[in-house]
RNA sequence: GGGCCGUUAGCUCAGUUGGAUAGAGCGUUAGCCUCCGGAGCUAAAGGCCACAAGUUCGAAUCUUGUACGGCCCA
């Protein structure tokens, strides 16, 4: 991050008084921080464009002019065209511990986001059932994902929205009270549209024991009794297994409500300012191919019911009306073919393409030694999520879920998770942790005083390439952040993670800290062991893990 | 039939405004416990980045087409 910031500097003043212009999006961010020298041959592609020259020549030209910058060295390799090569002294990469041990636990925040009002609306599953593994992805990502914005300057809001009103829920109630009435002795079948699952049965049972009169009740009103009891049963189940995820929703937002306040007739007032609401065959209908869609959209059927569509638009036009500058959904993969009339909608109601944005998750694979496990909602056989919570932990199922980008399908196999070992990287990870933790831990036993104040000569023996590449990977951790954050993109917190502590396995087993044989180094060491705490710490609680001290 | 996503090492996967010799883990092979935590480390082998064309100084990355897989719609 400063690397980028210096170098940029600089370039800009040298490129200016060659009289070129820096183009304007470079002066935002660099993602690219592997290699510093590619970010230096970047620019110069870029600038030799504009200047109409050969970008060897070019970076040449450069690379003489930046030879004579005291604060750094450069300078241009014969080997291929272009190729610049930019170093930063020692002391440079140095000065990041001084960074993270002084901002802590915002080491790694930014500004990027400038306070931007965002939105993530994720889970938002029916309150028919409890949560299940696919579920759990999509919390651990929107989870994760509010995490990150947070961190890098967002103004966050996470939201999980009710589907309380329609079809399902009305057989939902039924459900409970075909159920209700078998208990009670009345030999009714359940029809098959109906919901199988034994949790049915259950607060069927639950609820007869706290209204033993209700099968005597009639019909209508004992399955309104069923609906209400039963969501909420299923709905405070349904936070229950959130919460102990380490999932968060800021607010609870019910369809009903939008229903009731009369705010779909509203939403759809407002679509008809687009001119793309008409009549047909006494149903009112959105032109949504007009905006991208394969075909037109029912708002409202001839039978006078709204469709869950001119619901979703008040719903999404409400979120709007709160004051988000974009609104993040996070849906299942197989709801895909939704995204382009969702899209033709919001344009339609006159917002902007970037202010809406959705992320799909793909499948997960629930598997058993490599044995798919049969997982059917209808016939209630599933594995909940709380299952797999119990069976494996928190920790190993939120990594999993973040080791992958969402698009693609995600094999979770229950016994791989069990595992602690490299099949389950998030040891790895917490396990670097912990390692840290103990040599600090033995540093104080051992009454070496850990220094507050970082300085320059405390940090000055860091100086092996082992040492500075992991000042280098440290230093972009910011990056890593704020690029998951623009991408919308949380498993790269995982991958860098894994490298970071990687890193830190490797240079604990050839580098003594604690047994070093020289006091400045001891503290040096003792510095950076601190700093890559910090730092996997800082990871670990975006991803919503718990970074142990020992283990 | 139309559409979305995917295809990278034997397996599971990273690789995001195009950049230097494409990276991890598992598995395989050979090593490392007198030493701060071996849930660890070191090294080797393993690649036509599905295929073909295009864009350009440069493509796993962008464009088009084809094949295969998953899903949605009709």
């Amino acid at each position: 991050m400063r690397a980028k910031q210096y170098l940029l500097e600089h370039l800009a003043r040298i490129v200016a008084d060659m009289g070129l212009a820096l183009p304007e999006k470079l002066s935002i961010e660099f993602p690219k921080d592997k290699s510093h020298g590619d970010l230096a041959t970047n620019l110069c592609m870029l600038l030799a464009k504009q200047a109409h020259m050969r970008p060897r020549e070019l970076a040449v030209q450069i690379g003489e002019k930046l030879v004579a910058e005291d604060a750094f060295i450069a300078k241009a390799e014969a080997a291929g065209p272009g190729f610049l090569n930019i170093t930063f002294s020692q002391g440079f990469w140095q000065k990041t511990l001084t960074d993270i041990i002084h901002e802590g636990d915002r080491f790694g925040s930014s500004n990027v986001g400038n306070g931007r009002k965002v939105q993530v609306e994720f889970v938002s599953a029916n309150p028919t059932g409890p949560l299940h593994i696919g579920h759990g992805r999509g919390a651990a990502v929107g989870d994760s994902l509010a995490r990150v914005l947070r961190f890098a300057g967002y103004d966050v809001s996470t939201e999980y929205y009710i589907n309380d009103a329609g079809l399902q829920m009305r057989i939902l109630g039924a459900s409970v009270w075909v159920r209700a009435q078998q208990l009670s002795g009345r030999d009714i079948p359940l029809p098959e549209t109906y919901y199988q699952g034994e949790y049915i049965t259950d607060i069927a049972r639950e609820l007869l024991r706290k209204n033993p009169a209700l099968p005597e009740m009639p019909e209508k009103e004992g399955t309104d009794i069923c609906f209400e009891y039963a969501m909420n049963d299923i709905l405070s189940g349904i936070k229950k297994d959130l919460a102990d995820f380490r999932v968060r929703h800021d607010v609870w937002f019910s369809e009903n409500s939008l229903v009731q306040t009369g705010a779909v007739d509203r939403g759809i007032e407002r679509l008809k300012g687009s001119g793309l609401v008409y009549e047909e065959d006494g149903a009112i209908w959105l032109n949504t191919m007009a905006l991208g869609d394969d075909k037109n959209r029912v708002l409202k059927k001839s039978n006078g019911y709204f469709t869950y569509f001119a619901s979703d638009i008040a719903y999404h036009h409400n979120k709007f009306e709160r004051g988000f500058d974009l609104a993040v959904d996070i849906w299942g993969a197989d709801h895909h073919g939704y995204v382009p009339r969702m899209r033709a909608a919001m344009k339609a109601l006159g917002y902007p393409d970037e202010a809406f944005d959705v992320i799909l998750i793909q499948l997960v694979n629930l598997l058993r030694d490599g044995v798919q496990v049969a997982m059917s909602t209808r016939s209630g056989q599933f594995v909940t999520l709380a299952d797999v919570l119990s069976e494996v932990g928190a920790d190993a199922a939120r990594f999993m879920f973040l080791s992958r980008k969402s698009d693609s399908p995600l094999d979770f196999d229950l016994e791989v998770m069990k595992r602690q070992s490299m099949d389950n990287p998030v040891y790895y990870v917490q396990y670097a942790h912990a390692r840290v933790c103990s040599v600090l831990r033995k540093a104080k036993e051992k009454g070496i005083a850990l220094s507050e104040d970082i300085t320059p000569e405390m940090t000055a023996p860091l100086a092996a390439p082992d040492e500075i590449a992991i000042l280098k990977l440290l230093d972009g951790f910011t990056d890593v952040i704020s690029g998951a954050a623009r991408t919308l993109s949380p498993h790269h917190v995982s991958y860098y993670l894994l490298e970071l502590a990687g890193s830190l396995h490797s240079y604990y087993s050839s580098y003594p800290v604690l047994n070093a044989t020289d006091q400045n180094i001891v503290q040096a060491r003792l510095a950076l062991m601190r700093s890559i705490g910090i730092v996997i710490r800082n990871g670990l609680d975006l991803l919503g893990v718990s970074a142990p001290e020992s283990m």
